[in-house]
DNA sequence: TAATATAGGACTAATCAGGTCGGAGTTGAG
DNA sequence: CTCAACTCCGACCTGATTAGTCCTATATTA
């Protein structure tokens, strides 16, 4: 129902503690998990996925961990969600040409597909940096914002 | 991963089909079904679903079917997926007090909370009129719009 | 070399969407 | 008035997706 995946949830919060919270901006999958609570092995896999892609580097062995390739203003939360959950689709019939069994005779794609993009443009205004309060990193336009 | 239910799909065909093409405004699942080649069932459960929260009106028996209860430009799309798939949350510990097990450790849920709200006021901002292209009842300012 | 960290595949468990079934009510023709 | 056809209605079942676990390999540091 329109939910994004606790692996989305999980890759959120780790990025955000690399970003604000960890010593020298690296802690590893161990730590994050015991912060948070959260299973250690599926934080790794999210963590080696974002890894694959370059938004965090790794460093193996002892006193290792993970840290931010990027600075956080740098990164928005749809490259989050789809680097982990995939390209965005509100619907089966999304942006690949999968085709579902309607395909012919479907008459709400093309609305849909535009509220796809005005969803996605939400996602990429947000930017991790906007996600830790207290640092310096986010626009003026927001810090004074109401609310 | 941010998708919503097939049966937000039926019911928004359902919806359009009834708005736009259904004869004298009326259609009973069992032709909606037919026309767009879903099981019937299926669509029957999701009109049930819209005529318990009164935006289509049953009509039983033999020519009978369902009919909407209010013009299609006073049915936001917001509306619609919330009835069909409930309350609207990217994320667990949505806006009821469900209260995930890192609800008092998360430090993202407020930055969240902003988003859904934005992705909300995307949705109400379509109306199911809106999805009829051929139909005068579409606002000027979309009639005219490139694309 | 022992301890600690990531890398990555395979496997199991739980959840939820998708789909199915029989029943109850209404209508209209004979 | 009766019956048969048509429709809505609500509970049930199933299969796919997601969440979580386990195990082994590889790299790095003290």
């Amino acid at each position: 129902m329109l939910r994004l995946s606790k692996k989305t949830d999980y890759g959120l919060l780790a990025l955000r503690y690399l970003a604000a919270e960890a010593p020298a901006g690296v802690a590893s999958a161990r730590a994050i998990a015991e912060r948070y609570d959260i299973p250690v092995e599926l934080l790794a896999k999210v963590l080696q996925q974002l890894a694959r892609l370059g938004y965090v580097a790794a460093q193996k062995g002892a006193h290792g961990g993970y840290h931010l390739t990027r600075p956080a203003s740098a990164i928005s939360l749809a490259e989050i969600v789809q680097a982990i959950d995939g390209p965005l689709a509100i619907t089966a019939c999304g942006r690949d040409e999968e085709q579902c069994e309607q395909f012919g005779t479907c008459t709400v794609r093309d609305p849909l597909v535009r509220v796809t993009e005005r969803i996605l443009s939400v996602l990429q205004t947000m930017t991790l940096a906007e996600m830790v309060p207290g640092e310096g990193a986010m626009p003026m336009v927001w810090r004074g914002a109401a609310r």
